[in-house]
RNA sequence: GGAGGAGUAGCGAAGAGGCUAAACGCGGCGGACUGUAAAUCCGCUCCUUCGGGUUCGGUGGUUCGAAUCCACUCUCCUCCA
């Protein structure tokens, strides 16, 4: 409590930058100030490209939960409008426009999610569909296009970036856009800070020009971005062997995405902690030690993936991811209630068998596609990579039958360390 | 239009009549080790009813035998007009 209190005295600036969480800002001290004296609104915009956030949205957002909690007001723009258009930023080439049915589609998908993360108390979503969609092409050149200036656009990194490529009128204009959405907010909502990713910046100081020039240089707007974040092995963060790690639970099951922030580095894990979850300073240092200390026990690891976990899919996934991955990781399956293999192996891949005996070597190829060959079937048998149950079978002339397994409901297939493939016995 | 060069397994790249189902490297898949990590090490990497079967851009030919020689053909690259 103690420490809400201090974040709330408009220490927020300071939580974020021992986070690392800032990359660069507009007016430092003018920023600092105005936390100081008021509780602020701010705003942080996410375009319609996909029907689910994925963790990389979600690191702005967790700025935007850091201000909620301190009491500020986080609004979230969908960009219906803005998604309509595409933004150019960290593209290299001109985007395919989305229709117009496929960007609703998405806006809706990300609103469900959004408010789970935020609730309703103290939080608004809007959507710049409806101030955008309003303007007329004369209405926007007269009031907007000719604050703007081509030369100061041209300059902005993210078109600089894609002149030798080229670069449509259309999103060229992407800016102006997302300038006017800062000035609505500002109006409208009293929103006077904008938030984003790195790639944003030109977007975002586009705006506070916009509103400097139309509402007077004395106008208290600001900009802050977060940096880039980097895995320490130089790669690109939030991306796994399937691809994004999605927020939407049918796309990445609570246990992929527990799963997902036990297996990170170690060397990125305290990084994470401090940008991903609202453990104190105090924690976070304790739980950095255990790194150092004993990093087998990959403890941080664990609390990340329970923290962050928990944020997104809530508690109960939380015991539900925690509880698989201790049948999964130790082979105890057979300890498994069928009722639980269904919850547990829903991410997995699965395949109907009939419930009869059967050599493995058919199992694996001609009922279920687990091995391309029998030759290959036979080598990994060999090898001692296939499992049954939990039970490493060697025998090449083993035979299967379904009906002994998990009350003849499941069997339950291994490949390797970790690829699992349930069979539903077909009755 | 003319002159050369190249097309080999998922990729890169050897092989130039039988010893070649095809070196080697990467990637992939297993295994050991381990911390559900990294690194390392080991095995496998066309299919098979284990008899064999089908492969080296394509088609046809020479030969007892062809990825290797010949003809035609397709594709790509370089240089010259």
């Amino acid at each position: 409590m103690i420490f809400l209190e201090k974040v709330a005295q408009g220490q927020i600036i300071d939580e974020l930058e021992w986070r690392n969480a800032v990359n660069q800002m507009t007016d430092e001290a003018g920023l600092r100030d105005l936390v100081k004296e008021k509780k602020i609104s701010l705003y942080c915009g996410v375009d319609p490209t996909g029907d689910s956030l994925h963790i990389g949205h979600l690191i702005p957002f967790m700025m935007l939960k850091r201000f909620q909690q301190a009491g500020h007001h986080p609004v979230i723009v969908i960009g219906g409008g803005t998604g309509a258009i595409g933004d150019p930023s960290g593209k290299k080439s001109e985007r395919v426009l989305q229709t117009m049915t496929q960007v609703k589609h998405n806006e809706d998908a990300l609103t469900g999610q959004m408010e789970n993360l935020f609730g309703t108390e103290n939080f608004k979503i809007v959507n710049n569909y409806d101030w955008l969609s309003k303007i007329s092409l004369l209405d926007f050149l007269r009031d907007y296009g000719k604050l703007f200036n081509v030369n100061t656009m041209l300059g902005k990194e993210i078109v600089a970036t894609r002149l030798e490529v080229g670069i449509s009128y259309t999103e060229f204009t992407y800016q102006i856009l997302q300038s006017i959405d800062f000035l609505t907010l500002y109006k409208e909502h009293d929103v006077q800070l904008q938030i984003g990713g790195a790639d944003q910046w030109g977007n975002i100081t586009s705006g506070t020009d916009l509103i400097h020039r139309q509402e007077g240089q004395e106008a208290k707007v600001y900009g802050l971005t977060i940096p880039l974040m980097l895995k320490a092995d130089g790669t690109k963060f939030g991306k796994t062997a399937g691809g994004a790690v999605w927020l939407d639970p049918e796309k990445t099951t609570p246990y992929e995405f527990y799963q997902f922030w036990v297996n990170q580095d170690d060397r990125d894990v305290v990084k994470y902690l401090k940008y991903f979850t609202f453990l104190s300073k105090t924690e976070i240092a304790e739980l950095a030690e255990k790194v150092k200390t004993e990093p087998e026990k990959r403890e941080a690891q664990r609390r990340l993936a329970e923290e962050v976990t928990e944020f997104v899919h809530g508690k109960k996934a939380v015991e539900q991811a925690e509880h698989i991955s201790k049948a999964l990781f130790s082979g105890e399956l057979t300890a498994l209630t069928a009722e639980e293999i269904e919850q547990g192996f829903k991410d997995m891949p699965s395949v109907t068998i009939a419930n009869e005996v059967r050599p493995l070597v058919t199992l694996l190829v001609d009922d279920t596609n687990i091995e391309p060959s029998r030759r290959q079937a036979r080598e990994d048998i060999k090898n001692g990579a296939i499992y049954i149950n939990g039970q490493r079978q060697q025998d090449l002339d083993f035979e299967v039958d379904p009906s002994t397994s998990f009350d003849g409901q499941f069997v339950i297939i291994r490949k390797g360390k970790k690829k699992y493939t349930l069979l539903r016995v077909k009755h």
